[in-house]
DNA sequence: ACCCATGTTCTTTG
DNA sequence: TCAAAGAACATGGG
């Protein structure tokens, strides 16, 4: 789920349940996610406030009234959610936050456990621990190309790369090459300008749309690749195979093969192959 | 039972 | 030093 429109999504409903809020208990059911130690996390959050929230590619930040931050990073299968007594825990929160005025906790949720929180000094100084790039609602076209431009490595992977745009991750990435109509397989330093631009334009059209539908698939246009993905197929199963052929080419079936370990979806009349 | 998975990070190999 | 592949992490769901 956690790509940059779902942690969007997650930032706006923290922001509206817990700015504002002081931090009554910290409730952790699995220490595993904290990349902070225990007692320092509970030192640094008891009797703080929230005072707003923000995200840098996949990471949210609670921002607390002494300046530094609460970063949350969900993982594959993270998630968040409030509930507000014991009975009513989501199932698979491995922490929660009390919030003092509301009496409702706030829920980290990830099943597979590979999330983390964290407190850092501030934004910027998660930014340079973790090496993260500009975010990639955030990057001109001219600094994507300027990443990229001297670049031999495939361009999957190199979009992947949190350190130089931060937060387009798997599906993304193929949607995002989809309607810029071009082959992840494509060396970065292959790239016309004209094909940057279109990247770029491609990064902005799939995120909006994203975080406006708050990342909810099925609502997507019906131009989007997404719906050739297996997860989708399954969900629908009596929507027959339509949505394994190409949006724009209906007798064209989309291809599904691995970039960098990662598995990939593509159009093989939209997205030329490079050379076999 | 087996295989796959939205992310990150480290190790190995070329 | 760089690029690419593979593994590891932990676990649920098809």
């Amino acid at each position: 789920m956690p790509e940059l429109p779902e942690v969007e999504t997650y930032r706006r409903f923290i922001n509206e349940l817990a700015v504002g809020q002081t931090i009554a208990a910290v409730q952790v059911n699995d220490a595993h996610v904290l990349a902070t130690p225990e007692d320092q996390l509970r030192a640094g959050l008891l009797g703080r406030t929230i005072t707003g929230t923000s995200r840098l590619g996949k990471n949210c930040f609670l921002e607390l009234d002494n300046g530094r931050v609460l970063v949350l990073h969900f993982g594959m299968t993270g998630d968040v959610s409030a509930y507000r007594d014991e009975p009513d825990t989501p199932r698979f929160t491995r922490v929660a936050l009390h919030l003092e005025d509301s009496g409702l906790r706030l829920a980290f949720i990830d099943p597979r456990k590979f999330g983390r929180i964290r407190l850092a000094d501030s934004v910027a100084a998660h930014q340079q621990a973790k090496k993260l790039g500009t975010d990639a609602l955030d990057i001109t076209a001219a600094e994507l190309q300027q990443k990229l431009a001297r670049r031999k490595t495939l361009l999957k992977p190199l979009l992947l790369d949190q350190g130089i745009t931060a937060g387009l991750g798997n599906w993304i990435v193929d949607e995002v090459l989809f309607q810029a109509r071009i082959h992840p397989e494509r060396l970065g330093a292959s790239l016309s300008d004209k094909e940057f631009k279109a990247l770029h334009a491609a990064i902005q059209l799939v995120l909006s749309t994203a975080i406006n539908q708050e990342a909810t698939y099925r609502q997507f246009p019906s131009s989007f690749l997404i719906h050739a993905r297996e997860w989708d197929t399954s969900a629908t199963p009596t929507s027959g195979d339509a949505h394994t052929f190409c949006p724009r080419h209906s007798k064209v079936r989309i291809e599904k093969y691995y970039v960098g370990g990662r598995a990939t979806y593509t159009c093989s009349r939209c997205q030329p192959h490079p050379h076999p």
